[in-house]
DNA sequence: CGGAATCCATGGAGATACTG
DNA sequence: CAGTATCTCCATGGATTCCG
């Protein structure tokens, strides 16, 4: 008797582009999946990386990876209790994607320092001209 | 006395992931800039191209990217008025990030012929060994 | 043709409390 | 430590109508 599998459904049958945005829905499983491109992450190691998320929401995104196949989840019969996740070899395959999402915001985005307000960033709001090139 | 920008915000400052994700926001901004990667298109074209959204959704989606500076929206003065949509030098850096997400949806997922719902290609779920490769 | 304006339902997501 | 379980609320997005 395992959880319900979730259904993923798309709006444009056949898009490949939006296929890939379902699986990366939320603006939080992107993030997720960037940390643990690096290495395996406990409950608690993913919450300190993403301050702002709720553990409810946590829970939540991470399960619907998992039901994507994209990350797994070890339970380790210790206590206290120790949840490990990782990408799976599906999820590995994204890598080259989020790698792709991370360069582009690192080259053209910033943050307001205090706020959370994003911006474009300066460079790109030069004439047209000299990014064309 | 131009429409209010909208601002966009981040949950995670820092994270240039989430920071382009959050321009890529809704799963419908991917699609309409995978169409725009092509060519210049009409208000109407778009539509087509994208069978399940409804006019005031692609309207706000239009507004929004516009007002992220990665489109532009050219009005004719005639009579049928004609709109034109077309990517912006920033919006064209987005390509490869578009193309990445394009590629792994292509590679990997499926849909149900009839219905709308995604899978992970069968090749994928097949033992990691033959994978991880 | 390419919208704007209005109304309304849904569920996504926050806050809080409890637990094996 | 790593989660459930409720309750609640507001933004997202659908349907419809009207307009230059």
């Amino acid at each position: 008797m395992s959880r319900p599998r979730a259904k993923l459904v798309t709006n444009f049958p056949g898009c490949p582009v939006e296929a890939t945005l379902t699986y990366l829905d939320g603006k939080w499983k992107g993030v997720i999946l960037f940390h643990l491109m690096d290495r395996t992450l406990r409950f608690n190691e993913l919450r300190r990386h993403l301050p702002a998320i709720t553990q409810r929401m946590l829970t939540k995104q991470l399960r619907e990876l998992e039901d994507s196949g994209l990350i797994s989840r070890t339970v380790y019969p210790v206590v206290p209790p120790r949840v490990e996740y990782a990408l799976t070899p599906l999820g590995t395959t994204l890598k080259p994607v989020i790698r792709a999402l991370a360069a582009w915001g690192d080259e053209f985005v910033f943050c307001s320092p205090e706020g959370r307000e994003l911006r474009i960033a300066k460079a790109l709001n030069a004439p047209a001209a000299e990014i064309q090139a």
